[in-house]
DNA sequence: TTGAATTAAACAAACGTTTGATTAATTTTT
DNA sequence: AAAAATTAATCAAACGTTTGTTTAATTCAA
């Protein structure tokens, strides 16, 4: 079975589904902008619910890894692991800028349900990692003492934020239709430097600029 | 012409919206939720598109007067104004999670062009205000030299963020099945201390807790 | 009694999915 | 190595449902 014609309905399905949602886009239209048979998409993953399931079997999880390995790590202090939370999080969402909208979407609606809590439990487990390196952050004194769970909230809030809609950003930021601020290094960088000040000022009592 | 039924229907809407997307649900269910025949939905609203347009043109805009307030208002400093922006936001959120829900879903899809489009319009009318207060407050020297347009994104994220799913939300917090946060004042509360705190820490040049 | 409100029934279009036939590729047998 | 058998991939067409919407008849209220 050719996994690279899978891949490529998956890659094609991402982009769609973020510009129309999963409900709003029809097996024909995915099976159109791939350029595959309308019945292909049954035939590789079974159904539409099966391909999605599949996008995000493939696609998320990608934090797991980074974050069991901040648990073992003894060398680096708190801020250091924060810093380094950061800056995969900022990496992961301008890589797969569309993947994550779909994520947001099915977060955000509870139509499929099974997976709605596989998204939602895979989220709480990251969070629990976060929520322990900004424990111990406390419990050592370097942090004030903060709230864990809403300071990974504003982490990732305003990510997901940013990311939301490409013309909103666009417009935020006073740039030309046609910019695409999540291939602009510039604004990765900006929105990294932002967030990093923002956590350092809120967490660290010796924040020292 | 019967603006309780209207309203009724508008407000069944956005419960159905919330929970299974715009697209995801049909106007049998609708109709079927608020208890009136299939064909009312048409004969009020004229269509399901136009039903949606109402319902925007309805709920949102909410904070047009409150900031339009502020901008005239000279007796208050801009830390004061950006804490009333703060406490605004989050009153509107916990009074409305279900609308809101549907207004993220919006801007996440761009899939009615012309809503979408005017939905962020407003969105950004919002950020270019706050954006004037906290470059007034850097200007006076009062602000650190922060990213203004982030800077209300991670207001605005993190409670996105946190209103995004009831589900995670709990779990996040480590509550039982059958909690509600949104109808939670404690919550409401934790979350209003945790951004004016973090937003102090991050624009405030003098910031003695 | 007139106009608005409400209804059940019907509409075409679009939906996800299945089918059965056909072709292409691979494996097995001779 | 050639022929036969098997499997995988692809396709157009059709399936039964569900979709948003409209119609035409009926009930209700002023």
């Amino acid at each position: 079975m050719s996994n690279d014609k899978k891949d490529h309905i998956i890659n094609v399905a991402i982009e769609l589904f973020a510009e129309k949602g999963f409900e709003g886009s029809s097996i024909r239209d995915l099976a159109a902008k791939a350029d595959v048979n309308v019945a292909m998409v049954n035939y590789y993953f079974g159904s539409k619910d099966k391909l999605f399931e599949a996008m995000i079997e493939q696609k998320a999880g990608f934090m797991r890894g980074i974050l069991d390995e901040l648990r073992a790590n003894n060398s680096l202090t708190e801020i250091q692991k924060i810093d380094h939370i950061i800056e995969k999080y900022v990496d992961r969402f301008f890589s797969q800028p569309l993947f994550h909208k779909v994520l947001q979407q099915e977060v955000l609606v509870s139509q499929r349900a099974s997976m709605h809590e596989h998204v939602i439990g895979l989220f709480v487990k990251n969070t629990e990692d976060v929520v322990a390196i900004i424990e111990k952050g406390i419990r050592k004194k370097i942090f004030r003492k903060v709230d864990p769970q809403l300071t990974f909230s504003s982490i990732v809030g305003t990510i997901n934020h940013v990311m939301m809609s490409k013309t909103m950003c666009m417009k935020m930021l006073n740039k030309d239709p046609g910019y695409d601020p999540y291939k602009d290094e510039h604004f990765k960088k900006r929105l990294l430097i932002h967030l990093k000040q923002m956590i350092h000022a809120h967490l660290l009592i010796n924040n020292d600029l």
